[in-house]
Formats: structure tokens, sequence, C-alpha cells
DNA sequence: TAACTAATCAACCTATTGGTTTATCAACCC
DNA sequence: GGGTTGATAAACCAATAGGTTGATTAGTTA
């Protein structure tokens, strides 16, 4: 069932986020918990399209939730984030070395790896 | 055309970033320049598929073009790819900041403005 | 038990996305 | 000029994302 390897992870991730009503939850999200029907307040929308909205940052493991009664609190994943500013950063520091002729930082770099790169050439 | 502010311009980063092809471009784009047919060469799909993508990343300021003859080489804009970074970092750092009970983290982040390299655990 | 609350499921609708193919534009090279 | 190359425009199509409303599952409380 865990069939999200790492690169999925990182579509699902990129993908959730490229909403932004979802970047609005997790905006809210970052002060701390909050269940559905909270973070649905703030917006027009339904209660069902904002639980749906969690669904998919959810599965993008950007949240988790726990349970109270029949609560379901939403906790922001700082963990994933970081994931996220990681992917990004790699290539965003490659091309600002080399911007620089600072070949040093591209190779103390590279050993953070671990995305999907295959390209030839 | 111009009328993307700041915020406007996040939602079209995120959403360039939401697709993998898209991804895989930047990828490439971090090793130096490309023009589209080059861009184009390690995929499936059709130039005139490749050269859309490119439209949407260079909407979303993510790429730049010049003019090589009849050529437009494609660049990669690092500066944007910052602006990503330090959106999901203003979210994650808070919340790591709680997690540990440091509020004076927080303080210090809450300005924003401009976060470079800096975190780093 | 019944009633209330939180949240999700299910069916459905519409706009957008990512892809195709064909045709066109623009700059180079004999 | 005529031909070739690089890139885009236009028209079209299937799949999906985001939204709706209505019904349903759980848990809580009277």
């Amino acid at each position: 069932m865990d069939t999200t390897d790492d690169d999925d992870l990182l579509d699902l991730a990129f993908m959730a986020l490229s909403d932004p009503v979802r970047r609005r939850l997790i905006s809210r999200l970052s002060r701390g918990p909050a269940t559905v029907n909270e973070l649905a307040e703030p917006f027009e929308i339904s209660k069902q399209a904002v639980s749906k909205h969690i669904q998919v940052l959810e599965q993008a493991q950007l949240v988790t939730r726990s349970r109270d009664a029949q609560r379901r609190p939403v906790h922001l994943n700082p963990a994933r984030l970081e994931a996220l500013t990681a992917w990004i950063d790699q290539y965003r520091l490659v091309r600002e070395a080399q911007f620089r002729g600072l070949d040093a930082v591209l190779h103390s770099n590279a050993a953070h790896g671990g995305s999907s790169q295959k390209d030839r050439k």
C-alpha cells in the first residue's frame, strides 16, 4: 500500500503545493494543528472541498492526522517540506555556483543528491 | 501580461514545478542553458509539447530566454527558485521552531524578507 | 434510544492541462 | 531566390482537477 517511493512523493508534494488553497492551508497549519472545520472556516468553498485538499496534502505526506474523539486534527510535517527545499536548492545552488565559477560548492552539494536525474549526454 | 505581482508569481512557480516533465527540464537547465530541441531530445513527447512547457516555466520566470540567431536558448533563473525555497522555509522553520519551543527563532524569522542559505541543521 | 457533530463518500459537472497534428513564422545557408 | 532548421501558433482531444450537493459513517451526548 505504501507504493510511494521517494520520487513519487516529490511528485505528489509539488503537485500538492501547486494549488493556492492548499498553500493557504499549509500557512495556517504552520501556526499549529487544526481540524477540517477550523481549516475550512476562512474559505468560500465547502467543507468537503477542503477535506479533499487535506487528503491531497496527506497523500503527499506534507501533513499527518491524529485522532481526538470524532475530530481528526491535521498537523504539518516539516520534514517533508524540507525535502522540497532540498530538491529546489539542489539545482538552484548548482546554477548559482556556476555563475560564480565555484564548482567547489557544486561538488559538496552533489553528495546531497538522491532525486530523479536520468539524463544522458 | 506584466500584471504578475509577487503572489501570482508564486502561484505560477509552484504550478510550474508540479509537472514532472518541467522539473526534469529544470534539472537539465541547472547544468547550463539549452535550446528547445536539445531539451526535447530525451523526452518521448513532441517538441511542441516541450515548447509549451518552457513557456509555462518562462511565465513563472523560473527560466529566461536569450537570442542566438534562430535559436532561443533557455536559461535557469536561480533567483526565482530561491523565492520558492524562501516560501517553504517560512512555514517549515516556524513549525520546527514550535516543535522545540524556540520562539526566539520564530521571531527572528517572522520579519521575513530574503532568506538566503542559512538553515542547516 | 435519539439527536447532534465531525468528517468522509459518492455521483456529478465544468474548466483546465497536457498532449497531439498541421500549418506558419523567422533566420540562416547555399 | 529556394531550401533547411529552430521554434511557435492554432485547432483539437482525452483525462483530470477542483468544485458542487446529497447521503453516509463514526463518535459524543442527552
